[in-house]
DNA sequence: ACCTGAACACCGTTCAAGT
DNA sequence: ACCTGAACACCGTTCAAGT
């Protein structure tokens, strides 16, 4: 076939994997050029090669795809940190490292759904879709709870994770959209002194 | 007049002030009670006594007048929090006081557009939408500033504030939604953990 | 059975026409 | 000059009709 390597081959007829596949593919595409705002389902459907209409029996509704999307992108974040948790020699350095991956999603994903928020409520009511968002974060927060009881043998309160959790998610809206105009700190800088801080406010008193 | 109490006056034909005290009035409440999502502009000028077209003589656009309800919201919430700064015993208390008066403001407006979201992306093009915004921000930063200079006189590193802020924001990000389903934890045990954990991490050596 | 394309209800926004 | 109400362009979603 004459055909450059950058064409892909058209999904047949009635392939329904491939199909799925092709819209979040295309999805996906979308949501990293444009965003959430400017993604259309006429866009999405263009996209894949479909009609908009077709894309209402692979997804329920434009939020449950995005929600697909998410959860494919979360299970991505947890491969792409386990080995790091598993390669970390400080806690500090570990947490400047998870941080950049961290936000490589939420230039993505967070401004407009975050990691947890879509699960209760549209998870309530469909269950499956929720589940996908939780066993990703669950798995990433148990992999990263691993590396911090490797890390830090001492004493260490549970309360430690969901505050690193939290100043990490803080810190990526921190740095989307317009901050430079009230300090002038950087991305590096900020998540440089985060990590030794919590680092140092995390440690027992016989440091 | 045989009104109750609760039915206000009706702006007279004409009042520019008035209108656009009635707009962001309903407004307000609209946002207060049913979100940014499910704010119609046809519901804010049903609202408000007029009708959507009229809304756009007094606000270029509804992101606009989401704009100027914010910076009004964070006037409030500096003179809200300066009493707090003023009389706080120690740093942790403040953290804890802020992080409260912080909630709430967030609850309403932190999950569209954030604090300095909004400043450039519309601001770069419109000063006069940005610059209250910027400037209840800014005030507000050093009514915190100060009170952490009284209350932590020795060296204090100037990346303290931004991720201060960050953490608060990352906490109220954290309980807005359905965090419930990943931690156990609740507001005031992981904001007070928070606060001993900075206050603790910030502090110099020589404690 | 998968899939299309027209339609529906609704949104933010504009603007000629009223007073 | 302030204000209305109809209209415009567009959105997510549905569904009869095609293959």
């Amino acid at each position: 076939m004459p055909r450059t390597s950058t064409t892909k081959t058209r999904t047949r007829w009635g392939d329904r994997d491939g199909r799925r596949r092709d819209i979040l593919d295309a999805g996906r595409r979308l949501l990293e050029r444009r965003g959430y705002q400017a993604f259309t389902m006429r866009d999405l459907a263009r996209g894949a090669g479909v009609t908009a209409g077709l894309v209402y029996t692979y997804f329920a509704s434009k939020e449950e795809l995005f929600a697909a999307l998410y959860a494919e992108r979360l299970d991505r974040f947890a491969a792409d940190i386990a080995p790091l948790c598993r390669d970390a020699v400080s806690a500090e350095e570990l947490f400047v490292a998870i941080a950049g991956e961290y936000r490589a999603v939420y230039q993505v994903f967070g401004r407009e759904l975050n990691v947890w928020a879509v699960l209760l409520e549209t998870g309530a009511s469909r269950e499956e879709v929720a589940q996908p968002l939780v066993q990703a974060a669950t798995a990433t927060l148990s992999t990263v709870q691993a590396a911090i009881e490797r890390l830090a043998p001492g004493r260490r309160d549970p309360l430690a994770l969901p505050l690193l959790w939290a100043t990490l998610h803080g810190l990526c809206d921190h740095f989307t959209g317009a901050r430079h105009r009230i300090h002038p700190y950087g991305w590096d800088e900020l998540v440089r002194f985060a990590a030794r801080t919590l680092v140092r406010g995390l440690t027992p008193e016989e440091d």
